[in-house]
DNA sequence: TAAGGACGCCACAGGGGTGA
DNA sequence: TCACCCCTGTGGCGTCCTTA
């Protein structure tokens, strides 16, 4: 097992970019990074199991983020590379996964939308009224800046703005589109439905069970092996719900599991299951 | 009045504390 | 053990305040 596992290791650091040579250093790497992996963390170390921009920026396995991040040069880039990434729409960004900054290739946007998209509009129940407050002025404008819209919704209290803002962002409803420095650092917000129509059309005809047996495959693909509870809490959803989408993946062939003291071991299949490829077509037009 | 310092605004990650 | 909350430190810029 201890074999395999170094197998498995020296397959993520090509997948991850954990190699010097295949380093992130242009938004184009950035871009086909994430269509690589499918999702990513922003700026973690990669100790959660998950692929993560600043590794990438970075190149290597052993990252740690610096005390002084501003003045660091590869905290800088990855910061970089994300203004640009969310200012072009190249990727969707959200807090989506363990309520982390997150990087969602556009063609998987539709599966996250089934599995956790929730609007104001049709479930007012499910939202705190800052939250409809804030996506109510998107609607009449779109986009605002941060202090746009705390004046345009009359959640002038930072605390309690964040707090609103975030959940329309974990319900994919609202996105950061742009980061302004001057004459003030700013972001900029925008109603995901409007920056990402095409994306967000489509996912009436995923079921939730669908999207996480989806997500999960595509997971698995990229890091090649988890543990089942890691799988479970990077997508928040029940036992039992990613019990039945693993149960799938296994009869299917495409993942085997392994049992060990109190931990279930998934391995993507080398053969069935290999890493995502690039839409090559799709990926020259940006 | 000019120069320099202090502070606030922003989002982010990490760390510590707390409660279930 | 885990999830959650709160606080801290960070840079660049603008604004306000203090000092010479």
């Amino acid at each position: 097992m201890e074999k395999n596992l170094n197998h498995l290791e020296q397959l993520r650091d090509h997948i991850l970019r954990r190699i010097p040579e295949r380093r992130v250093e242009t938004i184009e790497d950035a871009y086909y990074f994430i269509e690589e992996v499918g999702f990513c963390h922003l700026m973690t170390d990669g100790r959660d199991n998950m692929p993560s921009l600043y590794v990438a920026v970075c190149g290597r396995r052993d990252v740690r983020l610096p005390r002084n991040v501003q003045s660091d040069a590869e905290t800088s880039l990855t910061w970089h590379l994300k203004d640009e990434l969310a200012r072009l729409g190249a990727a969707f960004y959200a807090k989506q996964l363990q309520n982390i900054p997150t990087f969602i290739a556009l063609d998987l946007v539709p599966y996250f939308y089934a599995l956790y998209s929730c609007s104001p509009a049709f479930s007012p129940q499910k939202f705190s009224s800052d939250a409809i407050a804030i996506y109510r002025s998107l609607r009449r404008e779109s986009p605002q800046t941060t202090a746009q819209l705390k004046l345009s919704s009359g959640i002038e209290e930072r605390k309690r703005f964040d707090k609103a803002l975030e959940e329309l962002q974990l319900a994919m409803q609202v996105v950061m589109s742009e980061v302004r420095y001057v004459p003030k650092f700013t972001y900029v917000w925008e109603l995901a439905a409007v920056r990402f129509p095409e994306q967000l059309r489509k996912p009436k005809r995923i079921s939730r069970q669908d999207a996480l047996r989806h997500l999960i495959t595509n997971y698995l693909a990229t890091v090649r092996y988890a543990t089942a509870r890691q799988a479970q809490c990077l997508f928040r959803c029940s036992p039992a719900e990613t019990g039945r989408a693993l149960e799938q993946l296994e009869s299917q062939s495409l993942i085997r599991t392994f049992a060990e003291s109190n931990t279930v071991l998934l391995i993507a299949d080398e053969d069935r299951l290999p890493p995502r490829r690039i839409d090559l077509e799709k990926a020259s037009a940006w």
